[in-house]
DNA sequence: CGATGTGAACGCTTTCACAGCA
DNA sequence: TGCTGTGAAAGCGTTCACATCG
């Protein structure tokens, strides 16, 4: 299937667009948004001006009617009988997604986990950029992760307040994340994906994600037991 | 929310437990039990013998409602008046989910996303042991991962055929996972988990689930946006 | 003609609300 | 009495099927 995603995020996922009453978009929706943006990338590096909802379909995994469904919640982009402009729906859907704004991001936590989301294909130069990094080994702090020096985390909160910090990423142990998040809350960060295993409290202006990496494998495991 | 979650697994979801006709279990359910078996670890530490569907909820930012639901899918756990025996369910959990038969897991693509992923809590000693670790990098090769020698990835389909790997866990660049793939089915792998952001191809008889840790980054950018 | 955009039908999940049992 | 287990209802999301239009 898809991600593995777990608990709950906060904040509603309404949505309305420029004009016109527009119907609310579902997360499952947005979330293949992001999968459209990424193979359509591949699909102007071939070189091609147009695609169809059918091959959209084939490249992702997902349903034509799906493709259709999807974009037709922000408006018509596509052309009766021709399909999609490749390189105008990508940067419509770089808009949609808002990864055209350049985040600025906060990673705490510079261990493995922290280094292989840096270097993620779409997280680096993709709308996000990573402008502070946070740790509390001694060892790590000093080093440095995409041409940041990573700081003790004690500085979190004042970075987020001082340097425009919109999202922190968390990629500590478990019984330190709720710690990390209440300072960056605390210094009004507006959203945080959280990788630790735990359940996090924030205030419902703040916008949560979890990603549980335990929980794909775990899903694999229960479908070759059955 | 939840974990990213992209593509389309092979299979069907349906399972069918010990004595008498059940219902099929939804694959939303399947992905919260990885969420209460995690939680009743910590349940189990403070001692508790006994918990609440409520107290689960609260836990894990499920509903009360669901949980009843989700546990009811494969049996009566609970005692009226008391809720479930922390102990007894969990291993129930153990059980169902797959995770008490020490699948033998290859990991190809040794990078700080693979290494991230084999000290991710819920992984190693879980019902989950990395029995092999492959690479193409010459600078990686032969060094340690889980107590495991890196291996070229030309020795994947060999040894997935001889030592019986169960599993394979796919961490390297998307221009050479469905290579990887190919190898790995070859020699009769049963299940692939993918982290690289491409679509891949498999039999039908291969369970397939694919992360794409970009996916939620950028759903709480849309959340941002909008 | 060909592929989009979309009502309407369908099926899957969640939620409600309460009967039933420890 | 308290909390589970579960019919029934409601809510979402997907799929179908086709009118529409470039």
């Amino acid at each position: 299937m898809d991600v593995a995603r777990i608990g709950r995020e906060s904040g509603p996922a309404k949505r309305t667009d420029d004009i016109g009453q527009r119907r609310p978009v579902p997360p499952t929706t947005v979330r293949r948004l992001s999968t459209y943006y990424r193979v359509l990338g591949t699909v102007q590096a071939d070189g091609q001006p147009n695609v169809s909802s059918e091959t959209l379909a084939s490249l992702t995994g997902f349903t034509a009617a799906q493709v259709r469904r999807d974009l037709a919640y922000f408006g018509s982009f596509g052309k009766r009988g021709v399909g999609y402009a490749v390189a105008a729906l990508r940067q419509r859907l770089a808009a949609i997604l808002g990864i055209d704004r350049g985040w600025r991001i906060g990673l705490v936590g510079v261990g493995n986990l922290g280094r292989a989301l840096v270097a993620y294909p779409g997280f680096n130069n993709q709308g996000f950029d990573v402008v502070a990094a946070f740790d509390s080994d001694a060892s790590v702090i000093g080093s440095r992760v995409n041409g940041q020096f990573v700081r003790p985390v004690a500085a979190l909160e004042n970075a987020v307040r001082d340097e425009q910090i919109d999202m922190v990423i968390v990629t500590v142990p478990a019984a330190a994340a709720q710690q990390v998040v209440d300072q960056a809350v605390a210094a009004g960060v507006r959203a945080i994906l959280n990788f630790a295993p735990t359940q996090l409290r924030v205030p419902s202006r703040v916008q949560l994600s979890n990603v549980d990496l335990a929980v794909e494998v775990e899903y694999l495991s229960y479908s070759l037991a059955g």
